[in-house]
DNA sequence: TAGGCCATCTGGTCCT
DNA sequence: AGGACCAGATGGCCTA
């Protein structure tokens, strides 16, 4: 038995214990997630007051002119009423201007990386609510188990895969035979023991030839998928399946 | 304690 | 220009 396979056995025979740190583990993050969120929402809103002064600020440095001075040295604070009588005192309002705007810069910045920040947290969470819906429709074995993202896609893929040959094998036997209960015995000879003739067989090896072969399959009796429509997919034939098909991932 | 998984941040790139 | 997407880095949590 591979790796994969016992990594996927591990998986599917969880201790309950793993289960529930699990969940705590999610409510924690969810938790730290919301902290996060409010945090940036606060900084998002420090952020809007500094950008209110930024159209100052560029307004100012647009008046200062050329920001090709040097900046960094102390200035005395100049009543806005005031011009600057002396080249000195429009000197150092420039100095002042520079050092505005190169602050202003900075804080621009961090406010769109805090947008940045936003939207890619969101987009995440959007992704992780898509996965969790695919781990929804695919069945579970056992009902409690949480796949990862990796496996819930290459399950998913899997899944799909084995749904489409059973299709397809099924159209084969009805194309073959009227009697609608000969729906696919290969999968009931998975279940048992594969002989390498049998129909079972030949689509296991083809999922072991093809490069979009899957690496592992589970069903679960009470999903939609495996108790109505295709209720011959029994959890224990997948399992077998998987346990005969090498994996490839 | 090492390794796996995950969330988040971050900078780069592409697209509209 | 701004948003979407991506991949690397980082740190936290959990398990064997």
């Amino acid at each position: 038995m591979s790796l994969l396979s016992h990594k996927f056995m591990a998986l599917m025979f969880p201790d309950t214990a793993k289960v529930s740190n699990n969940n705590t583990r999610s409510l924690k993050t969810t938790c730290t997630t919301m902290e996060t969120l409010y945090s940036d929402l606060d900084s998002s809103s420090c952020d809007l007051s500094y950008s209110q002064t930024d159209d100052e600020d560029s307004r100012s440095s647009i008046q200062a002119g050329s920001p090709s001075s040097s900046f960094g040295q102390p200035s005395s604070p100049i009543s806005n009423n005031q011009e600057p009588s002396s080249p000195e005192q429009q000197q150092k309002k420039r100095r002042r201007g520079r050092m505005r705007s190169e602050a202003t810069v900075h804080v621009v910045k961090k406010n769109r990386r805090t947008k940045a920040n936003d939207r890619e947290r969101n987009r995440m969470h959007n992704l992780n609510d898509a996965l969790d819906t695919l781990r929804n429709v695919l069945p579970a074995f056992p009902d409690d188990t949480k796949l990862t993202k990796i496996e819930t896609l290459r399950f998913a893929h899997n899944y799909i895969w084995a749904l489409s040959e059973t299709i397809r094998i099924a159209d084969q036997r009805q194309n073959k035979s009227q009697d609608a209960s000969l729906l696919l015995p290969g999968l009931v000879c998975v279940a048992d023991s594969p002989s390498p003739g049998s129909d079972a067989c030949s689509w296991m090896s083809s999922a072991s030839s093809s490069s979009s072969s899957p690496s592992y399959c589970t069903s679960n009796p009470s999903s939609p998928a495996a108790s109505e429509d295709y209720g011959f997919l029994q959890a224990e034939s997948l399992y077998s399946f998987h346990n005969f098909v090498p994996g490839v991932y």
